[in-house]
RNA sequence: CGGAGUGUAGCUCAGCCUGGUAGAGCACUGGUUUUGGGAACCAGGGGUCCAAAGUUCGAAUCUUUGUACUCCGACCA
């Protein structure tokens, strides 16, 4: 992408409202913009991003046997009675009535309308175990949004919901789940801390949320050490085999938020110099809450005998929405955002330091044709403006390569690299430059960790 | 929902106390010189001063009522 020719508003001030880093530098990057108390645009830098995100959430859910599917934003208030909730949900609902007085709602979430797809279509035990989601945006009508996309009202929710015919069955889907969840944030670069946690509204009696540790989290947590360097699971996971053993890996060590946490056990289970007590960003919550919904709503298949079963049920969602200013606030420095190359709005830029000489745009527009063809997802800074200001746009924006060539370099016939997150430079010469630049970002795509 | 604060150019803000007809920096447009860490100069464009009502000869400025946004607390992916 010719940044002569992409919409990136940077902003050289900052916004007075943003309070917080990532906020403040996904207003600056030009990634988004604030239409109302927690309802925002997303610009086509922020976008790219969201999609990246959403992207690898996608895949690995689909690595875990979970099928995706679409529903509305809109939803009937009548399965919310039937459910119970259309009462229950309270103020933060955002209801609405429709031009025959009809009550509808912005969904929130999804468990009735997917229970009603559900019973509808599933009769039989021979069709468990299923897993269904979707990303679709939810509405939730905070007291108080804040922190930019961290809490806004209108956010963008990957749901997945699971269904089996028992308790023994669910809980496998939940460690499925829980697994994939491990490996979606550690493809994002993040280190995600799976605590015990409380269920609130959605019920249940086996719950945890998934915490990225951070200053300005809005969650205060515990947990054991170790926990930060647990290895991942493989991408040659089996799903359909026994997952236990990493589930127990994982949950043998103490990690509870501050609803949860027992001060006596969590000082009594981990030693004293093995003790986090931080803030977090929950990434992720994952439930599993039986019959709560298919008992009212009747979702039953028939069992091998003839007879009915209730199905277990169990819900599991991630906020994209969420997760990008969480990744800011992990990677970032006072000049702006370090994008991890897997989510990065573009894996690398070329600056052409001196876009008004013709030798060397005619170097520039050489190589970033190379880089394309190459398959490195480029931008390219041909703007014909001062060096100073294009080298803090592509700090801000936290590209993680900088290849920068003016005409001292089209002279010796080298290139410079920056690394983003070092600082590091090296030069080399132009030829080598795809075959390097390649070199460093195929490895941290993380597709395969 | 309680408490506090702010709405003036695209952004950051000054002007308000003490009423007299709209300002700065950055950004933007044209031009000249520039070009390795946010360049310089010249010329220019851009504002229902959040809204309504009131006081006044006269309101960005004073009064009232709305409204939007932000921050602090209790709820949440």
């Amino acid at each position: 992408m010719r940044l002569s020719q992409y919409f990136l508003p940077v902003l050289r001030d900052v916004p007075k409202e943003a309070e917080i880093v990532s906020h403040r530098l996904m207003l600056r990057a030009g990634m988004v913009r604030q239409q109302a108390s927690g309802l925002y645009s997303w610009l086509p830098l922020g976008y790219k991003v969201l999609m990246k995100v959403q992207k690898i959430i996608e895949e690995e859910q689909n690595r875990s046997g979970a099928i995706q599917l679409l529903m509305p934003t809109i939803q009937s208030a009548d399965l919310w009675r039937e459910s119970g909730r259309y009462d229950a949900y309270g103020k933060e609902m955002l209801r609405i009535e429709d031009r025959h007085e009809r009550d509808f709602l912005y969904g929130p979430t999804n468990e009735e309308m997917i229970t009603d797809i559900f019973r509808t279509y599933v009769k039989s035990y021979k069709d468990l175990p299923l897993n269904l989601y979707h990303i679709q945006w939810k509405f939730r009508d905070e007291i108080r949004p804040r922190f930019g996309t961290m809490r806004s009202r209108e956010f963008l929710m990957k749901d997945a919901y699971s269904f089996d015919l028992d308790k023994d069955s669910a809980v496998k889907a939940y460690q499925r789940m829980f697994v994939a969840y491990l490996r979606t944030y550690a493809r994002m670069g993040l280190t995600a801390i799976p605590m015990r946690a409380d269920t609130g509204p959605i019920g249940g009696d086996l719950s945890h949320e998934f915490i990225v540790l951070a200053d300005t989290g809005e969650s205060e947590v515990f947990c054991h050490k170790d926990l930060l360097e647990k290895p991942i699971p493989a991408p040659g996971t089996d799903f359909r085999g026994d997952l236990s053993p990493i589930i127990d890996d994982w949950t043998s060590l103490y990690a509870a938020t501050e609803e949860m946490v027992n001060t006596a056990e969590f000082e009594a289970e981990v030693p004293a110099e093995k003790r986090v007590s931080a803030r977090g960003i929950e990434v992720g919550h994952i439930f599993y809450f039986g019959t709560k919904y298919s008992e009212p709503m009747k979702a039953t298949v028939t069992g091998p005998d003839g007879k009915e079963i209730t199905v277990h049920m169990g819900s599991y969602g991630i906020g994209p929405t969420r997760l990008v200013p969480a990744i800011i606030e992990a990677f970032h420095d006072d000049d702006g955002i370090i994008w991890p190359v897997s989510v990065a709005p573009f894996e690398a830029v070329l600056i052409n330091l001196k876009a008004g000489d013709a030798d060397c745009t005619a170097a520039c527009d050489a190589l970033y044709g190379e880089l394309n063809a190459a398959g490195i997802d480029m931008l390219y800074d041909d703007r014909d403006q001062g060096a100073g200001g294009k080298f803090a746009t592509a700090d801000l924006i936290g590209i993680p390569y900088q290849l920068i060539l003016g005409p001292r370099g089209i002279k010796s016939g080298e290139v410079e690299i920056k690394h983003r997150q070092s600082g590091e430079r090296e030069t080399l010469p132009i030829g080598d430059a795809v075959a390097r630049i390649t070199g460093l970002i195929e490895p941290q795509r993380r597709t395969d960790i």
